[in-house]
DNA sequence: TAATCAAATTTTAATGATTACAAATTTAAA
DNA sequence: TTTAAATTTGTAATCATTAAAATTTGATTA
């Protein structure tokens, strides 16, 4: 995605695309790595010396706050982001940390005792081993 | 669940019935409030002075190690705990915290997506407002 | 009963992710 | 050009969790 349109993005969130902003919202569009804050972190400040790891994460949660991206918890104490924030799924795998987007069947989805519950979010994740790892164990 | 029924289920899992781990299993099951490591450590302290923070976090390891419960991540940096094994949901409510179970009707909830996959754990869960807290907030 | 040994528990200290806060810098408006 | 507000930075603090070593417990055997 162009750097224009990652600007039109963040000003339709509300959010003023100053130059970090645009960095990290455009890793995040580009990599669709599902990152820790320090993954971005470890990457930007090649690019960006002067990058403070509080800037990600001050950018992170303001992301989160403004709805352009969501948290991803997964595994304890690894909090990672998505810039995709339409409902879909996850897949881990254990063997080598990759994290797999799932486009979900989304109809009937949301279990009808929640009918009376107010709806937020809607997480669903799986763990285990993806094809890639499997084939390797057999060699 | 009387604490015969307990030290068996620990038996059937291979760990050894301490007292300690009875306790701890025993706090899972009838609250049944998916706690946190510190609300497991900060009730039974009261009954067991001499109890170590360290203890809790071992036994849960050991619990999730050897399927007794299961780690439920919902918000970051809050490893909460749950005794109930079962394919099964949660909601969170944002308002007074709690974690309802939700039955799942599980058939078709594996996306074909994920045929070659190996799954071990599926998650699935939902933020947002309970109905108790919906009401208490009209009035 | 006493001695022995492994397992369980405790204590203390370390780690690592995240946040708080204040200072410095940049940006944008007047 | 000046000034206020927003953004970014740096440092220190916090908090959950783990590591490592010491101690206790409890079962087993001599």
């Amino acid at each position: 995605m162009q750097q224009k349109k990652v600007e039109q993005l963040l000003k339709q969130h509300d959010i003023k695309p100053s130059y970090h902003r645009i960095k990290i919202l455009s890793y995040l569009l580009e990599k669709k790595n599902h990152p820790t804050a320090d993954m971005i972190y470890q990457e930007l400040v090649k690019e960006i010396p002067t990058l403070s790891k509080t800037t990600v994460y001050n950018t992170l949660n303001l992301f989160v706050e403004k709805n352009v991206a969501i948290i991803i918890t997964i595994d304890e104490n690894e909090t990672r982001y998505d810039a995709d924030i339409s409902l879909h799924g996850h897949f881990k795998c254990s063997s080598c940390g990759k994290i797999y987007d799932i486009r979900l069947n989304t109809a009937g989805i949301i279990p009808d005792e929640l009918e009376k519950f107010q709806i937020d979010e809607s997480h669903i994740y799986f763990k285990g081993t993806c094809p890639l790892c499997l084939k390797k164990a057999l060699s």
